[in-house]
DNA sequence: ATTGGGGCATTGTGATCACATTGTCAGCGT
DNA sequence: ACGCTGACAATGTGATCACAATGCCCCAAT
């Protein structure tokens, strides 16, 4: 657990704790979230617990049950592919309308990530493939000084994180055509056609690697699995 | 103001009533909003009030300036283009993907709804129009069972709340093609692309009339307008 | 008259407490 | 042995209090 920096508030320290552990997927999918319980781990009052869960909560990375209960809602195929149907829809968006803005300084900070990405699936580190893969779409398409979709798109992420993990940890080997290569030279050539076709590769690849998974209906709740 | 529905917990009763107030342009640009003001006008504690005002500030219609000050955000020409923008993508995606569910009931209750905008345009009543209209294209959205591009969309459309009524409220007066009736008779025909079509020109005619407003610059915060 | 400083008011934050509601489980009755 | 009931534990909620930080304003000094 990381340490608490000291001109950060409590309530945002306890939500960019919780939420890096969701989006690694650190968290698993029906994990039950109580406030005192939390408070007691992390040692604070319940209050900055509360406020950090809700804000969860409105974002969809944490279901509050009924009138008592607050867990890390089950994935569905249903939901699933939605979600990805909505990340292509907004991250291709997103990264057309911030490559009139790119400068080749980003280009450089982007293939350091993509680097850093290639050493974490050697490492077979799963957190860290999913952190720094998260890093190197967001460092995208935060060039673009208006932001409006980034937290939308973050939000996809997070409902998205819990389950990733548990599909990527099923995955013997994380092969990945290198789209961030593809997304990379668009960019050098400000082909926003290129770039979108690239995103959207590299988020399908990801669905078919993780639907390519034997035994992967196990993990959706709403899909009765077969006898 | 509303009474406080008793079965509901009091930040709910605090985040409805402000969200509404804020949907349909009660609350204007540049408002500033305290915890302790609105808990003596609403006759709470400050608690329940924080935490409405955190959840609305995680959904982008309260901005929290440096180290004090929670203010209704002002609009800027490039974000109003982005949020339109990213109306279209999300709630074209949304429609399309309810057509389906739909019932005949539902286009009934459609139906109705859309004769209460074309009331709340011949009153004049330009809140009742904002809240109409959005309950119009929630009520369609939300026949897909699966819910996740709702709260997306209302998001965008807590941004674009405040700065709407001001906008509006210079209209001499609402024309609207009825892209709603197109929107239904497409249902009816379960004709995916021209509902798409029937949206998209839905929001994009209200763009246009927006940006047909003499002097509608001078609303736009980064703008600055002439001398 | 203008400007700088100091004190007061206001604000957000977090801890603690009190309370209502709900889940849980032991113990009793059938 | 099974089911129901009542009490206790746990949980979310909201109010109140204490505190630190920031803004504001009046007053004094130049």
């Amino acid at each position: 657990m990381q340490e608490k920096s000291s001109d950060l508030k409590t309530h945002q320290w306890v939500y960019q704790l919780l939420r890096s552990n969701l989006l690694c997927g650190r968290i698993e999918p029906g994990k039950a979230l109580t406030i005192r319980g939390l408070a007691a781990v992390l040692d604070v009052s319940p209050m900055p617990i509360r406020e950090a869960l809700h804000r969860l909560a409105s974002e969809g990375a944490v279901e509050v049950k009924g009138n008592r209960r607050m867990i890390v809602p089950d994935m569905t195929a249903e939901k699933f592919n939605e979600l990805c149907e909505l990340r292509i829809l907004l991250e291709t968006h997103a990264a057309v309308n911030a490559l009139p803005y790119i400068e080749t300084e980003d280009i450089d900070r982007l293939e350091q990530l993509d680097k850093q990405i290639d050493d974490a699936i050697a490492a077979g580190n799963i957190e860290d493939i999913s952190l720094v893969n998260q890093e190197f779409h967001r460092s995208l398409y935060m060039n673009n000084p208006v932001q409006i979709s980034v937290p939308l798109i973050e939000s996809l992420w997070l409902q998205l994180g819990p389950f990733s993990r548990v599909a990527i940890s099923r995955l013997e080997k994380v092969y990945l055509v290198d789209r961030h290569q593809e997304a990379i030279a668009a960019l050098k050539q400000k082909d926003a056609e290129a770039l979108k076709q690239a995103i959207e590769s590299d988020i399908r690849d990801g669905i078919a690697s993780i639907k390519s998974i034997k035994g992967i209906h196990d993990f959706f709740m709403a899909t009765p699995e077969p006898i």
